[in-house]
Order: structure tokens, then sequence, then C-alpha cells
DNA sequence: CCTTGTGTTCTCCG
DNA sequence: CCGGAGAACACAAG
């Protein structure tokens, strides 16, 4: 599941790749991918040059320099942006790339079954938008509608809005449990339920603890831990459990850090003594240790 | 049946 | 009875 980690690794890698290249083609595959927008994808993106790629929560917004529009991707569970370099060094009559798989290189052939929107840019390569569960979307906006939209997400846990002081007041006034509020974009941006359940753990906390009831101690273990596991899930490029890729189609390396999520009946890597338990929360499958978390 | 992120709808409470 | 908050449901497909 594409969090803030995975999406913020696909933002990086990918300005490095298309940012000031034209936008020479735009292929629908399936035009549901696209949400309700009034403009024509491919009329607006041809001749178009994305100049700067943002993030706001898990949503990549790609910015269009004229004419100057937004161009949002929501990946939700399973959306891939990959970018397939045309790579194609010819040397002495010889494709250096052709049969092999040079650093960079998606390993699978694209498009697949699973392609939704294909953008190809100038001279160097094509951006694929694949979706399995058909849940993502794409989706064309003004600079005024993009703002409107970023407007609706919470405080960003990477950036300086992120303090102790914010974090605990959010946490007072809020009515509901731990879980629910982590999980809540409106909140704060970009925390889906891999990270929810590690933030807790390495808290010490208990998922379904009401907020009203943190103790000072409890909510700056809080903090810390959410800035602790997002900071090293980016430096470990993600998460991949299932489906997620960065843009080169390859795999988070998160996944020897996780100490509960998915790890239910297992025995807890922390304490190395109780059992990792598993039950609904906020509606989620909730991973946690009894010993560990209070 | 389960899974998840988010938009929508429902329900509750002051 | 109104408004807002939060909970519950809907969605897709493997």
């Amino acid at each position: 599941m594409p969090e803030l980690p995975e999406v913020e690794t696909i933002r990086q890698d990918l300005r490095k790749k298309l940012l000031n290249k034209k936008i020479v083609q735009v292929v629908v595959v399936r035009e549901k991918a696209i949400r309700e927008t009034k403009f024509a994808l491919p009329e607006k993106l041809i001749g178009n040059k994305v100049v700067e790629i943002e993030r706001v929560g898990k949503l990549i917004m790609l910015k269009l320099q004229k004419p100057a529009l937004y161009l949002l991707v929501h990946l939700k569970m399973t959306g891939q942006l990959i970018y397939k370099s045309k790579n194609n060094i010819v040397v002495g009559g010889h494709s250096l790339t052709e049969g092999t798989k040079s650093h960079g290189e998606v390993s699978w052939e694209l498009p697949d079954k699973h392609t939704q929107i294909i953008i190809e840019f100038e001279k160097d390569g094509t951006l694929y938008f694949n979706d399995m569960r058909r849940f993502g979307y794409a989706r064309l906006v003004t600079p005024e509608q993009k703002e409107l939209i970023a407007a609706t997400y919470g405080i960003e846990p990477l950036t300086k809005n992120f303090t102790l002081t914010n974090l605990t007041e959010l946490l007072k006034k809020k009515k509901t449990n731990l879980k629910a509020l982590l999980l809540n974009q409106a909140f704060i941006a970009g925390i889906g339920n891999i990270y929810a359940d590690e933030i807790c753990h390495m808290a010490g906390v208990l998922p379904d603890r009401n907020t009203a009831t943190l103790k000072d101690v409890e909510i700056k273990k809080l903090f810390q831990a959410t800035q602790k596991v997002i900071k090293l899930a980016v430096k470990e490029r993600g998460t991949t459990f299932n489906s997620y890729v960065d843009s080169d189609g390859k795999k988070g390396n998160f996944v020897r850090f996780l100490k509960v999520y998915e790890r239910s009946k297992m025995k807890c890597l922390t304490c190395k003594i109780a059992i990792i338990q598993k039950k609904k929360v906020a509606g989620r499958g909730t991973h946690y240790c009894l010993k560990c978390q209070r």
C-alpha cells in the first residue's frame, strides 16, 4: 500500500527522471482511471512539460508548465507509477540493453494488463500508470483546485509544522481512538495502515486507546515514534508487501524493519516473549503487542 | 469471506 | 431540529 514513504520515494525518483521533458504522446487505456475532470488529458498534456512534482499526504501532484495545470495521481491500494527509459545506447550496431537488465530498467514488459494510462516523453522514456485493483486515479486540475484539495489535508509529519504542541492539541481535542486519528488524512497526512500500527508499537501505546486518555509522556513517545518510523521508511524506500514498487519497478526495503504489521500469531520482535495480536480497530486490521503496548 | 484509502452516507449528541 | 463529529458503509478485484 503506497503510504507517505512510498509516495515520497516515487516523487523524488520521478523528479530526477522526467522534469522539463516534453510530453509527446498520451494514451488513456482505461477511461475510468481518470476521475471527473473538465479537461481532456491528451489535449492538455501533449507538448506540455512537468516542471515540478509535489506530494501532499499520499497524493502525487505533477505541476505542468503551459497550460499551467496539475496532474494529480492517487495510487490508493495497488497503483504504480513506473518509468521505463528507452535507454537504448547503440554501440557498434548493438544495443547495450537488449536482452539485459541494466541499472534502473524495469524488469518486465510494459504496458501490461493493469496499465491504465501511458505518457511518453520526448527521446527519453515512458511513464506507465498501472493499477491492478483499479482504485487509483489521475485527475487534471487548475492550480486553484489543487490548493483547495491540499488544504483538506492535515499536518505533514516530515515538516516543521509537525510539533509536539500540535500533536498534543490534536490528540486532546479529538474524541476518537488513536488508530482512527492516525489514519485520518485531515488530521495527519500520509499515514496508512502499515505505519499506523508500527508507530503505535514503537510508542508503546495500544491503537484502540482513546486519544483523550493519553498521558503527556505517551504523547511525546508517539511524536518521536511518528518521526522515526516515517523517516526510516523513506530512507529505506518504503514497504513492499504485495504490489508496491517504485518508479524503477523495484521493491521497498522497510519490510525487514516491521515489528507488528502482518505478524499476528508470531513472536514479538521487541520483547521476544509475547505473541502479536490482531483485531479490527477503526475498521482496519490492527496488529499490536500486549506486553510492549499499554 | 478477507484486504485497504477515501468519498459518501448514516447516526448520535449537545 | 440543526450542525458537526465520528462511525459505518461502499467501492474494486484478487
